[in-house]
DNA sequence: CAAGAACTTCCATCTCATGGAAGTTTCGCA
DNA sequence: TGCGAAACTTCCATGAGATGGAAGTTCTTG
């Protein structure tokens, strides 16, 4: 009432579980974000968990969403994800125009390569995998569209790292997570590497992020020559000729580098 | 104002704008649905305009909003959908299982096809692309993902139609929109269609939606036998040999529901 | 069949969204 | 190059709408 109600900055100290700020945006933001990869379907109680938000609230907001489209319930009372947010996610023009102009070029490697092809964008300190091309038998890779995978264990983060700004190659470097026997976490050898990588216009990781997949990638360039993107190839290991594909892959990302410029894209990517 | 508020089925009439009732998450939700196709980035001002919305509170609302990276703002000032809402996007079940389960027989399709290839589920009174596959130079065909098509003019669209509920058929065939000279607008007609394509287990589509595209289309079953989705292939209409692709559709329809059964798919897709 | 968990409804309290007004920046045009 | 208009941003008094504890209902599970 009429008395207090000092602006912000006031606690801080105490619980601050959830950043999620005092709006009502953000409380509605939180229980979206609350849905990943791994909880595609949760239970109200079990977003009204993850979220921090007391059940009530989230009951609240959760139906409003529903009644919105932007969640929807399952057959066994579990909400997930609704086809309203995927139609709008649809819009999200670096990825979309990006996919748009680059599937039909993925279709070209793939037939070649017949191994998984991906293409993928920086996305704070990871990849983003905007699309992916495997066939029925592909090797099982973990990359799904929407995965965030690390920079330095993967190929397509690589080269995103090797061209990206001294800033982002600074905070990843601070701190290489161990994958596999073979993962690089030494961060003068990865820096090495990525100054080969630049200058050579490739990148190559054998096992360096799950055992028994290899990969190979180059950059994609959009409007003023800036890498925006990177496509690359994931086979099983036993491929010895995997690094036949980078001449392919060069090619390809040459000709998609000039559509790319064409429909404008050249912003974007930058270290949230 | 403080007088009425009758809880649902009162206004329609006058101006209803922007069915966005008055919570908070409505309204956000409003901002982001002001974002389709064809306004793809919107400045500050359209928004407010398409919304509806006093400019104050989208000013407010879009900017909580691109903090939390469900919004992004553009290179010229304006706004467009963020990675976010695109990595959620990416968890839609229904899309993404299926899509995820669909798209090494869409690209089996192609190999033989060489035409577009598509995907889609109904989503309300129209079909929703789920995804589609074309070469560097297919015809230029509406459909992208994402994509909200009628029902009685596309291959997928009688389809989807002809296995629908009762329900959902007396509402389409209510009014039928002509797109081209070939558009069937007579509901017996097109009733008559929908029980042949019911007992053929295929639909045909010819300059239906558009001059120069035809397009044939099979069901896709989930759990239990239901029809979830529907698969096609788009050509153009010289190519007379279209119907050649029905037993391939019909196989590769076979083969994918079986997949589509193991993984779980099978409610979804009601009218809401 | 009982105990606990998940979900829903209710409602008094007060926080936080609201949006008009006014100030600042950007843009288009002469 | 300068002026008017449009776009954007900041401010803040007010009350609409969000909040969440409590209690009731329905589903689970042992």
């Amino acid at each position: 009432m009429s008395g207090g109600y000092t602006p912000g900055m006031s606690e801080k100290g105490a619980a601050a579980q959830h950043a999620a700020g005092p709006s009502v945006t953000g409380r509605a933001l939180a229980v979206l974000d609350s849905f990943d990869q791994t909880h595609r379907r949760q239970s109200l109680a079990a977003i009204s968990r993850r979220t921090g938000l007391p059940l009530t609230t989230v009951h609240r907001l959760v139906h409003e969403l529903e009644r919105h489209g932007a969640l929807a319930r399952g057959a066994d009372g579990d909400y997930e994800i609704g086809s309203k947010i995927w139609r709008l996610g649809t819009l999200a023009s670096v990825h979309v125009e990006l996919r748009e102009v680059a599937l039909p070029y993925m279709e070209d490697v793939y037939q070649l390569a017949n191994d998984a092809v991906q293409i993928a964008v920086l996305d704070g300190l990871r990849i983003l995998v905007v699309d992916r091309i495997a066939g029925s038998r592909s090797i099982e890779v973990l990359s799904k569209p929407g995965s965030r995978l690390p920079l330095h264990a993967t190929g397509v983060g690589k080269v995103l790292l090797a061209f990206g700004g001294q800033e982002l190659q600074d905070a990843v470097l601070g701190s290489l997570d161990r994958y596999t026997d073979s993962t690089i976490t030494d961060a003068p050898t990865l820096k090495a590497q990525l100054l080969t990588i630049r200058s050579q216009g490739f990148a190559v990781t054998r096992e360096e992020l799950a055992p028994g997949a290899t990969s190979v990638a180059v950059p994609l360039r959009g409007k003023g020559g800036t890498v925006i993107a990177a496509l690359g190839v994931v086979s099983s290991s036993d491929n010895a000729e995997i690094s036949r594909m980078v001449p392919v892959l060069q090619v390809t990302a040459a000709a998609l580098s000039k559509k790319l410029a064409q429909s404008g894209l050249g912003e974007a990517s930058r270290l949230r």
